[in-house]
DNA sequence: TCTGGGGTCCTAGGACCC
DNA sequence: TCTGGGGTCCTAGGACCC
């Protein structure tokens, strides 16, 4: 059983889960200070639909996923500010936050971009959490000037848990809370609703509510067999994290992705080939560049074609092709020769296509690149590709492009209401009025 | 006109071998 | 003529996360 030796239920171990507030939102609102108190909702890719908001426009009612044409009304009624997603902004900000957090345990593990969990282990049984979590609140607010949550509990799960009330109560908890008894345990568990235990999708919790699990506590009176044949050892472990034994430790290893995607919706449907070409080969381009960040090489790739579903009165057509590379590269010539041959295989005319991506997989890092006898990836990529990514990271975007991409192309992203690349472009840097 | 993008892990079942 | 079973590897699909 994997780990449970090294890591017994009866150590002091404290897990906190700290989570930035409407991350996106509160980004944008670090440099646009007047935009405190106002409502903000931050759009996807191509301004689709709202992907963060803060509290404030929640509680106007823009749901998570609203269709932003939808609520175009509401947003000019409400004087709702409306930002296209800014992802090299929030990622800069993601590194800031997390470099404080780090400050406060070396055991640290960056869970996504706004969140991160931290390990105190060995400190004694007097060791005032709460007061941990008001002084990582304003150093990371201090510092950053993102608000944060942070959920202390003895499982990472609880933790969890403990989270959503300092986030759901900040007036009781400022943003703080600590699950360290039983009685809070429990208290907790039976606040909180099934489908939002951390781990407990839509599929699980239909199955649970029919019969009769509404709430967390609920979930730990089931039988672990039960639980064992219905949600996999995945459900079981989160089952005995939420009755106290840890059964997750910290993942603060830093593995090479195992995938690396890069997908994108269009703006609008397309049918042309060549234009599809073109998306197809920018985002091969794209994972070789990804690759070449981790040092790493793919080995098999998958490209995928679908069209619109939300368009019920178009023919539908969705297909993917998995390829073998005949030799392991991050070469963007290749990759980009290997997807667009994929592509071809894959393309019917006569629908109007909606998304396309390519994936590449079976990574291996530099190291344990293995040669094949007979075909090899062009040893002349190797310089050429760090050429490159030299002139690229230099000029701070993608200036140097394959024939195949898109070049002098009207290509572009819809993103009419685009912030300013504040921390991360030099030109683009906030003025300070002196 | 208009509906995100990028990940992980687990299991069942088939193919193949002895 | 009849009859097995165990092990491993691979893959597709399903579940989940942010």
């Amino acid at each position: 059983m994997g780990n449970s030796n090294i890591f017994n239920s009866t150590s002091l171990t404290m897990f906190a889960l700290i989570d930035c507030n409407n991350f996106y939102a509160s980004c944008e609102r670090t440099f646009q200070p007047k935009l405190r108190g106002k409502p903000i909702v931050v759009l996807s890719n191509n301004d689709g639909c709202v992907i963060a908001r803060s509290n404030e426009a929640k509680k106007l009612g823009v749901p998570m996923g609203a269709v932003a044409f939808e609520y175009k009304e509401l947003f000019e009624k409400e004087n709702i500010h409306v930002f296209s997603s800014n992802y090299a902004l929030y990622g800069d900000m993601s590194s800031r936050v997390m470099d404080l957090l780090a400050e406060f345990s070396p055991d640290i593990e960056v869970y996504s971009i706004d969140e991160a969990f931290l390990k105190f282990d060995g400190f004694d049984a007097f060791f005032d959490y709460n007061t941990i979590g008001k002084d990582i609140r304003y150093k990371v607010t201090k510092g950053t000037g993102i608000p944060v949550s942070v959920g202390f509990a003895h499982t990472k799960s609880l933790s969890k848990v403990a989270n959503k009330i300092a986030k759901k109560f900040p007036e009781k908890t400022g943003n703080v809370y600590v699950i360290d008894n039983e009685e809070k345990r429990i208290k907790a568990l039976k606040w909180l609703p099934i489908e939002d235990v951390w781990g407990i999708g839509r599929q699980h919790a239909k199955r649970l509510q029919a019969i009769g699990v509404k709430n967390a506590y609920q979930f730990t009176l089931l039988q672990a067999d039960w639980i064992k044949k219905h949600m996999s050892i995945v459900g079981l472990r989160l089952y005995n994290e939420l009755l106290g034994i840890p059964c997750l430790d910290l993942d603060d290893a830093l593995v090479d992705k195992k995938n690396i995607a890069c997908t994108r919706s269009f703006d609008k449907n397309y049918d042309d080939y060549n234009y599809i070409k073109e998306r197809v080969s920018s985002y091969a381009v794209n994972c070789a560049e990804k690759l070449r960040k981790q040092n790493s090489y793919c080995n098999a790739m998958m490209v995928f074609l679908l069209t619109n579903y939300h368009r019920k009165d178009l023919e539908q057509y969705s297909k993917n092709i998995l390829i073998k590379l005949p030799y392991p590269t991050n070469s963007n010539i290749e990759l980009s020769k290997f997807a667009t041959n994929a592509l071809s295989k894959i393309y019917k005319k006569g629908y109007l296509f909606k998304k396309t991506g390519v994936i590449v997989m079976e990574i291996t890092p530099e190291s344990q690149k293995q040669l094949n006898m007979f075909e090899n990836s062009n040893p002349k990529h190797i310089s050429l590709m760090k050429a490159i990514d030299n002139v690229n990271k230099t000029i701070g975007v993608t200036k140097v492009k394959l024939a195949s991409q898109d070049i002098g192309r009207a290509w572009k992203m819809k993103q009419e209401k685009l912030s300013p690349r504040y921390t991360t472009r030099i030109d683009e840097l906030l003025m300070i009025k002196a």
